[in-house]
DNA sequence: CGCGTTGGTTACAAACTATAACCACGGTTA
DNA sequence: TAACCGTGGTTATAGTTTGTAACCAACGCG
């Protein structure tokens, strides 16, 4: 039964998967998740070549793993924007949550497109990506909880709120970010709010946003508002 | 001097080169863009390997075109949209706008995914794309000049006026598709139509949509409807 | 203190991009 | 009409890449 530390083999083990790791997010951070090369890492590592297959079953599982920690990484972002938000009014609290997604995706482009583009033909995208991607936006479950979306959302939300009811996975989502709150209310404002995040996250990691003399930052923060206007956030 | 029909080997280099395209589609089609292999190409041509270079420079190369294509496959079908729609209500225009966005998107997801992700490491995007992108978000230009961004974007709509003043091109593409209309106004609904447009689509030709219970069309409208309620559209 | 798992190596197969050298056909032109 | 040379095609080759296979060494555990 391995406890934390483990043996000394497992130690070693799990400190040199995370050199791997590290390697591995270099060359996504300077050539995007393409220039993920085994070979590289290897002669980086000082090792030499099918030696990194003893720690990863394939060049996809690393991916894999990596997509999974970046998921983790802004979710903990974001979770810790909602707690140093506090009790502010719900606008501000929106505004913090969305400032801190922005700043994570705008800090590692790469890391961001390795969430949302498919980084090779062979990848095959694991179930656990859904439940990390719900972590993210549970803070903002929470917050838009407190509105109620405008009319033009009446279809939307009857689709989210019908998905609620059918998927017990999704009420217990929305239950524990949003305990008193109408599913169908919550739903359409984080599903919202994602969508406009990746809206101009999206454009601006892959540098579609570039040379047009604005600010992503600042379009982001219109559309946050303009959300929160719709949802009669104070 | 080449008319447009050109001389017999041309006219064969032509044809070689659209076949080309057209594998290289099938293969987008099914593997996405880094499925795209000249020897597999080739194969499906009954040619063998580097004849392709005959053709091509390289495989970005092909890649490079193929992007230009399909901007202009986009541009053209959202042209059309707005042809269609005639002098029907700002706000049905700018929803049939939209449409066709989405339905050529979600018809053509990986080539869709071409534009707005970087396939290989080693590829750099043309500086063409971005005439094509201005040609592509034209006609939004045109129907949200028949509104006003609200209050909560007034710093964006600072810095994108600016832009126009500062950049000769850009104020004379505002001006070709919005003569009468106030830049800043102009280009702030244009922007902010193509990131919402990118939010909705992004997601869902990468598939983060899938399984969630809902129609992407559905929260495509709900936000087109949101902006055209925050321009005052009719 | 030895035994076996684990980590590492080299060798190899297969696929891919890209270049080089070379051949054959056919359109253009003298 | 006939030579010419440019174009498209070939094979051979180099260099990377992902993986697999076979083998070796060493370290930790009982």
């Amino acid at each position: 039964m391995p406890n934390g530390a483990g043996g000394p083999r497992e130690r070693y083990r799990a400190q040199v998967r995370a050199e791997i790791k590290h390697a591995a997010l270099e060359q996504i951070a300077t050539g995007g998740a393409g220039a993920v090369a085994l070979t590289g890492i290897a002669k980086r590592l000082g090792v030499s070549g099918p030696a990194l297959y003893k720690y990863f079953g394939s060049r996809d599982e690393l991916l894999t793993e990596l997509i999974l920690d970046a998921y983790g990484d802004v979710a903990t972002v974001v979770a810790a924007a909602a707690e140093a938000a506090g009790d502010a009014p719900a606008r501000a609290r929106l505004h913090a949550l969305a400032a801190a997604y922005r700043d994570w995706a705008l800090a590692h482009p790469q890391s961001y497109l390795l969430l949302t583009g498919p980084p090779s033909p062979t990848y095959q995208a694991p179930p656990e990506t859904v439940d990390r991607a719900r972590a993210v936006l549970g803070p903002f479950l929470t917050v838009l909880a407190e509105g109620r979306p405008g009319p033009g959302a009446a279809a939307l939300r009857a689709q989210l709120a019908r998905w609620a009811e059918t998927t017990p996975a999704v009420a217990t989502w929305v239950g524990a970010f949003a305990p008193a709150a109408d599913p169908g209310d919550a739903l359409t404002g984080a599903v919202t709010a994602w969508a406009r995040l990746h809206g101009v996250v999206g454009l601006a990691t892959v540098g579609l946003l570039n040379g047009m003399g604005f600010d992503p930052g600042t379009l982001l923060a219109a559309e946050i508002d303009a959300l929160a206007d719709s949802y009669g956030l104070p």
